[in-house]
DNA sequence: ACCTGAACACCGTTCAAGT
DNA sequence: ACCTGAACACCGTTCAAGT
């Protein structure tokens, strides 16, 4: 399998499809330079001509993905815009779900990164945005420009048998009541406590809501990190 | 060093102990099993005993640091009660800063976790919330929650010569001039480009009081996610 | 019954030997 | 000059042999 002179020569774009491909086939967990080589059908140091090593096949792997985030929207105002963009971030996350773990791991910011925060900045500015303002409202959006938010944690699934169930969550009820409280006026089509039977996407806009309207009325406001 | 009669005997809490202090003095990515034994004069598979595997470990260190956090101030307003414990969860995860990446990568809450998110949804319920609003509301809060924001990518740090740095400025200048801009006017000290030269501290105070002011409206509206 | 050294099945990456 | 197999220095964890 080493010399199939018909192979189709690897460059960094076919390792980095490649690899996205695995990472939503095995999990990001399971993605090494090696079985990435073996699905290459080359040996692993072919890799290293591509990528200098696997923290540049991650950085990569971001690019890809925001490679596929949508460009702006043209003739509407800032906050839709905005708000459009972002989620269609979230619309590329989401088919890659190990991506906002990578993202959050990157230590540098490449060029396509910087581009797409570069054309953030740049609505905002659009939008009359000071350039304070816009500093720190970029600051306050954080990973959510990505269109992910952190979980709560996620809590066990719940146990089989349903005699043992309602047991536990009685136990549960009393150790959390307020969480217990919580799920049991929210959860409708599931068991778990806490961050299930919610819908995601709804609590990601209404927090990105949230924010995009604190940034509206600050920005009428004509707020200023340095008053009076 | 294999069997010094006098040695303190292992228990959990040591281990946990001394994973954190291992992993604040050389870093998350080198703390392993192995180095953690060492460290503790004992064979690797003795912490097997203590931990059920590295899963465990870091959930238990998750717990050491969640403890450093104050309990909720009485005698005030939800508003600046949550603000004020929120931002001691910061100061506890400043002291360890491996520590957000830690907590973003666990799987499920613990004991500790699910006994630290009751009370913060207790405290939200204390000042009148609706169960409905407090649900969104925590979810929007998300990681800031433990006093941490996801930074900004960092840019690298810019040449050392004076001439090839500032020709890299004008490059950069040109393919991102909104960051550009931004990183002219608010970086005082330093010349990097974006994520330094301003006060993390002042940007997460911003994004929580955003926040905090969002929900505070919402809650005076007695906003409901189920209008009409 | 308890402890632990050796081993297993992996990593990412270096390097020198082969062509 | 290019390629690559073997090796290096690690992992987390299993397991059986030793006490």
């Amino acid at each position: 399998m080493s010399s199939d002179p018909r192979r189709v020569p690897l460059n960094r774009d076919r390792v980095l499809r490649a690899a996205v491909a695995l990472a939503d086939d095995v999990g990001i967990e399971s993605l090494s330079m090696r079985n990435l080589a073996q699905e290459l059908g080359v040996v692993p140091m072919a890799l290293y001509k591509h990528v200098a090593n696997k923290e540049e096949l991650l950085d990569g792997m971001v690019e890809v993905i925001v490679g596929e985030i949508a460009a702006p929207v043209a003739d509407t105002d800032w906050k839709s815009a905005i708000r459009q963009r972002v989620l269609s971030a979230r619309e590329a996350l989401l088919r890659h779900r190990w991506a906002s773990q990578v993202i959050e791991s990157r230590a540098h910011a490449t060029p396509v990164v910087l581009a797409y925060m570069d054309s953030l900045i740049g609505m905002f500015r659009a939008g009359g945005f000071s350039i304070d303002l816009t500093h720190h409202v970029m600051h306050a959006l954080g990973s959510r420009m990505w269109g992910f938010t952190q979980e709560v944690f996620p809590t066990p699934p719940p146990p089989e048998d349903p005699a043992t169930r309602e047991a536990m969550f009685a136990q549960f009820a009393e150790k959390y009541p307020h969480i217990a409280e919580l799920a049991t006026t929210t959860a409708h089509d599931q068991d778990s406590s806490v961050g299930k039977g919610c819908d995601d996407q709804f609590e990601f806009e209404f927090a990105l809501d949230v924010l995009l309207d604190g940034f509206e009325r600050l920005h009428n406001q004509a707020w200023t990190s340095q008053p009076h």
